[in-house]
DNA sequence: CTGTTAGCGCTTTCAC
DNA sequence: GTGAAAGCGCTAACAG
């Protein structure tokens, strides 16, 4: 409203030394009064109260922080993309668990990037949030460093670590990837191609691509030449149509995307040409998104439970603000969903 | 890490005396050397970054907000629910523009209710927020009144509005609901029914009811009885197939949903029972959501510019906080897009 | 039960 | 070009 006023936030809101004056007690009353009523006199309370309501005071969170005592009740969360429903997902089991506790998440967006990654914990470290939620186990030398000598709460998410900076809420990608790779062979696919997003940027990629080979390793059945989809954004169903050729190609029976929306993509374009799903061609996805149950067929895919991992971490978050019990490691496990895309 | 230190923020990040010290230096040409570094002797700036690096040194932003000039560089974003995609990619867009400026999005979800963003108003406004952008244009009283005496500046998105509390950027949703309305009956449909999700609680599921109505009455064709979908949240694919039935028993011969989740809901409910899609009925959406592109038929929805929308709200508030021009107020238009599911 | 004093880490004057 | 002093709004510690 006032942008250019010469204070930046020369915010018009009350300071509890208003309050104070109000309520004819001190500011250090006004505090007590609304850190620990108990410690206040019922008739003083009550007067700062009304002068509380009559002035309209917020307090000021950052003054509170400086002075060393009362938290920022910022919990700090990086995801990849907002854009991706299975983090937005993680999101919002963070808050809904946090929230109620009067914590507040501030949201970044690393882009898959681990520079940005990097960026975005020393910006944020910079408002002295209470706890780190981030996604995934594999930093920057920097920024592990960075969080470390913060001594701020981390939580890692979405993949297990042997060597976690502090707590994990995770699963085995690898693990996933094996499963369903198995679950293709035994139904019968005999060439099995993966397609994944940019496995070099994105660690989950990486495990998943290990835990296909290792499935088919063990099988002894071919790996087939792996074809990565380019940008390190969001999955597009025109991604997942473009790679569809360059897989046939390979002879493949069978196709494990590391992404339903790829998938999906894809399972449109072998329509649009003729291909008989899934007898011909079998299609598997990752991640068991609402549009996975709405094409037709049903896409074959893997369940993760990406709300679970907010509200675990959320708690895991909690119990080490709290000085709780609670274990630092929490593993979530993934679930087959069998459908009609596949034999 | 350590939860239970005595002193709850006990960080081990060092302080800019301590840069100071390393570098030889006061803390003052520190504090100088960091903003403003052409005040400061090169051979001076080059040990005080040595020392920057050295400690690593991570600004305290709480410190300088509370000293008054420097901004908290936090914008506070407060949207229904994060689970909806359109409300991410608005997200998505303001932090795209607020990013490379320095800005960090924190992020509140109201889950529809009045009485939460309240709440959460005054919380975020509790971490003193450059700017807020919020969704809708109506708000309570308190609101309100709380943000105008903040004196911070405010983009209401999503909506348009006579009476702004200060930026505004969106399209009028009963304008869109009247388009898409006119649009059904040009292509023949007569008994048109109209289905949101709860509109006591959605300004925006309101406005498109009386663009729906308005419509009707132009072109002299009855309005149906209007169910309403109980939860507050996000849609469901299950409650679009649930209303199915009490709406053809009006005799409805076309459906307007106010999302194109419940539209997809409701068009693979059709083809369960062998309705003919678009013949006997027609169905239309909301939003052009990825999936309304991959259901068979594929869905006529209206386009909405959900990613332009943070983008302007984010060229808003930069603006506001440079003192650059640019109008309060930015009508973004929303396109309506004919597929298959209706004639 | 309430008030006084000091200080959190930084920035803005004003001196040097 | 650099330093010293004061204060932002709040809380902890101690006094009364």
């Amino acid at each position: 409203m006032n942008a250019s006023s010469d204070k930046p936030n020369a915010s018009a809101l009350p300071r509890m030394a208003d309050v104070a004056k109000a309520a004819g007690v001190t500011q250090m009353t006004v505090s007590r009064a609304l850190r620990d009523p108990a410690k206040v006199a019922p008739g003083t309370l009550a007067r700062v109260r009304a002068a509380v309501a009559e002035t309209g005071y917020v307090p000021n969170v950052v003054a509170g922080v400086l002075s060393g005592r009362s938290r920022s009740r910022i919990v700090t969360a990086l995801i990849p993309t907002i854009q991706h429903a299975i983090f937005a997902d993680t999101v919002t089991g963070l808050s809904e668990v946090l929230g109620p506790h009067g914590y507040h998440v501030m949201l970044g967006e690393t882009g898959y990037r681990r520079d940005e990654e990097d960026a975005l914990i020393a910006a944020f470290l910079a408002h002295r949030p209470d706890a780190f939620m981030l996604t995934g186990v594999t930093r920057s030398p920097r920024g592990r460093d960075l969080l470390r000598r913060s001594g701020v709460p981390v939580v890692e998410t979405w993949e297990l670590s042997r060597t976690p900076l502090d707590m994990v809420v995770g699963y085995s990608n690898e693990d996933a990837a094996h499963a369903m790779t198995r679950y293709l062979a035994q139904r019968g696919y005999r060439r099995i191609a993966f397609v994944s997003g940019p496995s070099r940027t994105n660690e989950r990629a990486r495990r998943r691509e290990l835990g296909y080979a290792r499935a088919l390793r063990e099988l002894g059945l071919p790996v087939l030449p792996i074809p990565t989809i380019g940008a390190p954004s969001v999955p597009t169903l025109e991604e997942g149509a473009a790679v569809l050729d360059a897989v046939l190609a390979h002879g493949a029976d069978a196709i494990f995307f590391t992404s339903d929306v790829y998938a999906v993509g894809a399972l449109l374009a072998a329509q649009a040409r003729g291909l008989d799903v899934p007898g011909a061609l079998g299609i598997a996805g990752f991640h068991d998104l609402p549009i996975a149950r709405v094409v037709s067929p049903g896409l074959t895919t893997v369940h993760v439970p990406a709300h679970e991992i907010g509200v675990l971490a959320g708690r895991k978050i909690l119990a080490s603000l709290t000085g709780a019990a609670e274990p630092k490691k929490s593993v979530i496990p993934f679930t087959l969903v069998p459908r009609q895309s596949t034999r």
